[in-house]
DNA sequence: CGAGGCCTTGACCGCGGTCAATGCCCGTGG
DNA sequence: CCACGGGCATTGACCGCGGTCAAGGCCTCG
């Protein structure tokens, strides 16, 4: 069963990271579950309880969280080969205030809240993936923080197409414009504007 | 040495979060030296490796980022009983972006970044102090950033008059505006409002 | 072929930033 | 003890980025 190839990319994400001999990965494995997301499904809501960490075989996942106007700013996006849960959540066992939606029609692996920090228990490399997990997101997060409250929407797009384009290829302009936390009709004057001064 | 008064409330920081005995406290603490700064000294500066992780013991530490135009945004404030160092260059040894500046006259604890990575590895516990740490860092950024892209400037000053009065109460209203991230004209506008209407 | 969703474009506007003037507080030196 | 100067807070006038609203066009899919 963990040596279905459905397996492959997450033993390979794991080895890139911390050292385990062959008997502790199948112990990580086999507590992975395959599961499909269906495109648009919502698999977590605010207000809810997140018990998965997810990561992404095939398809898209993304975060979100939706203001008191109803409007959604896109936090995170996992394409294959990533992890992706409501994070906060996950830790602190309080209502998520984010959703986690497949962009896709998607293939994850779930480990359960609790098997996952079983592992931590009784794997000591496990906590080290776990402690480097947490350190990409923090600076991930603070890359974001930073890049929100110093550079307007026109370089945000622009950083955006160089550094990560495969976000402008994959998904629908709305989500881009959430993602890059500004409304579909300014990131739509933004591609214009680049088009006409291709810089 | 580490049973000086001055260790007193590091210990019962680590006490709160792992158990150590005594043998492995006393190892941990060794590692970490008293230092004082002067009020509005800058001990890390953007472009500099950071290697020091700090605790307060006394006074109060703010890290902050400079904006193109010269502005500054404080991002973290850390008064007594609290960690604070420039986390992103302190986990990735890249050249920091953040600033790390004395507001008040301070005493702090300071830990040396290998001595740091060096408990990790002999003191399994000392590995699920950072991991929670680093699960605070997230939980506490992502928490400022949803404020940042949900709450307008009123609401983000009333917020902090309930959840964190110390920082309007022991800080200058420039650097409050800083941390609130908007102009020190524009906190003032909110505080002239809120006195008006008292809600 | 019709309907609905999404992207684009234009017109308008409001929050909060910028700039400048004024006032206040406080430390320092004559 | 008072005069002066510098830093900070406040206030008013102005403005610009990006959001909102509405209309129009295009594509897909049933």
């Amino acid at each position: 069963m963990e040596h279905a190839a459905v397996y492959q990319r997450l033993r390979e994400n794991i080895e890139k990271t911390i050292s385990v001999n062959q008997e502790q990965m199948e112990l990580i494995l086999q507590h992975f579950k395959p599961q499909k997301i269906e495109k648009n499904s919502i698999t977590l809501r605010a207000g809810e309880y997140n018990q998965w960490m997810n990561f992404v075989d095939q398809g898209c996942l993304r975060i979100f969280f939706i203001k008191d106007d109803g409007q959604e700013v896109t936090r995170y996006l996992a394409f294959e080969g990533m992890f992706a849960t409501g994070l906060a959540s996950f830790i602190t066992q309080e209502p998520s205030f984010e959703y986690l939606q497949a962009m896709e029609n998607t293939v994850v692996l779930q480990i359960n809240r609790n098997d996952f920090y079983y592992l931590l228990h009784i794997i000591p490399a496990w906590e080290k993936f776990f402690r480097d997990y947490l350190a990409d997101a923090y600076i991930n997060n603070i890359t974001i923080y930073h890049r929100e409250t110093t550079k307007d929407a026109e370089e945000r797009y622009r950083e955006l197409l160089k550094k990560d384009p495969i976000v402008v290829q994959r998904l629908p302009n709305r989500i881009v414009a959430s993602y890059l936390n500004m409304s579909p009709e300014t990131l739509s004057r933004m591609k214009r504007k680049i088009l006409d001064l291709p810089k």
